[in-house]
DNA sequence: AGATAACATACCGGCGGTCGGTTTGTAACT
DNA sequence: AGTTACAAACCGACCGCCGGTATGTTATCT
């Protein structure tokens, strides 16, 4: 009956059944390569579809809108800076001072593994039209890292360590360096494809050095108590993003 | 011939004819109200087309594309604080210090000015799905005021006023100071409009002071150097947003 | 008068999102 | 083991709308 309708024909192209945490990531994978590629705005659901080589419908079985994607992407991005915090808070041995320094020193090494991913995630975000990515990104990283190094303040207040006029406002302020680091890292990572890996390497010295005075003032400590001009560990850093 | 065509028919509708200032600041308005109203994402070109009581063709002959709608916004906007800030470069009388508070008070005669404007601007930068906005309007200030916030520090380091480790990073540092500034306002704000003026500007005095003491330390001042608790100036502020 | 700027209107391609239906795994029941 | 029942995974056609364009029309200026 009614087969005036345009035949139901074709059977629909079977293309695998996954398990949807399977799917998700896959999904999540896609998303993330294109939207690194092209930015956020620039890439659209039907991109994502054909590279998974899934359907509309079975997109939206997993995710109920396009924001979705974004914050799959930067949450699954930024857990594991969080883990990398976590690790770092339970190690409660030394003052203060150590334990801001062993953060540091944590927050690098994290660096390093991850390197070549982080080269792409910088990539992306200094992509023009990209803004609400790393903006996200940005917010995400610095909510995960705040109540860590919070709580390594408030120690070391308590301690007499440090002498801070207002632990959240300093806190906020470190994590605000953040923010120019990037344009720094951009000439770092340019300098070092080039070719120059010292001079790579004194660029970013000199700025985190920088920082490292900057924070010192924050803290009331003396000059050079924070130790933040790690020559040898950014020339690894910068070794393994440019390698490959 | 070729009158096989649907008749060309009726006449456009006329709806007066405008110098492009007029027309683009008028739609400028429109837009302006709406983004701050709905979202940038949120409004669309029909909506400000309504508003306006403009066409499509219309729009398209003064703005080339979307975008241009919140570049047009925002430059606007942020063109009377560049003039403000270009207004205090001026008065290069008295030291380093001086220049640097009659920055910072000029900065909030400004704020006071533009208080009820102000206002709405905090409101949309604080509403969700519109962080693009923010995100523009926040690196636009910054870039206009970043090259005269430099210059003082610069001159106070000549003079041997200011004791700074790294001008560009302090000086990004103090621009940074902003971000966070948006939570307390917001707080600040929420206390005045519920008429507890004095709880508002204890808060908002609370945060300045804060900023104050660790600016003092970057600039390598004694504390209270950096006139930033002014308390009464705040309440006047305060009182200018709440009232309309 | 004619050139040009300031519009208007119809239209397009494509996007995010929806919907009704179909397939497939799975587990309970016989 | 075989059957059945149900829900989850998935498909693809379709929709409304949005940003943008093409082309025509009127006002203004020289």
């Amino acid at each position: 009956m009614n087969d005036s309708a345009p035949a139901k024909s074709n059977a629909p192209q079977r293309r695998g059944r996954l398990s949807p945490d399977k799917r998700k990531s896959q999904i999540l994978d896609a998303a993330q390569a294109l939207f690194f590629a092209k930015g956020w705005e620039a890439v659209t659901i039907a991109d994502v579809l054909a590279e998974v080589g899934i359907s509309k419908g079975g997109f939206y079985h997993h995710f109920i809108a396009k924001e979705d994607l974004l914050d799959g992407v930067v949450n699954r991005f930024t857990t594991r800076a969080l883990d990398a915090a976590d690790a770092a808070r339970g190690q409660t041995d030394g003052d203060a001072l150590a334990q801001f320094n062993e953060f540091l020193a944590e927050s690098n090494r994290w660096k390093i593994e991850q390197a070549k991913q982080l080269r792409f995630f910088l990539d992306a975000m200094l992509r023009p039209g990209n803004e609400l990515l790393s903006y996200r990104i940005s917010n995400t990283v610095a909510d995960a890292t705040r109540p860590v190094l919070r709580k390594i303040l408030v120690d070391g207040v308590g301690e007499g360590t440090f002498d801070i006029p207002d632990v959240d406002l300093v806190s906020e302020t470190i994590l605000n360096l953040s923010h120019g680091r990037r344009e720094t890292l951009e000439a770092v990572i340019r300098t070092a494809e080039a070719g120059d890996l010292d001079a790579a390497t004194a660029l970013l010295t000199e700025r985190m050095s920088a920082e490292g005075v900057l924070i010192d003032r924050l803290l009331g400590l003396e000059r050079g108590s924070v130790a933040l001009s790690q020559s040898e560990e950014y020339r690894l850093m910068l070794r393994a993003m440019t390698q490959g």
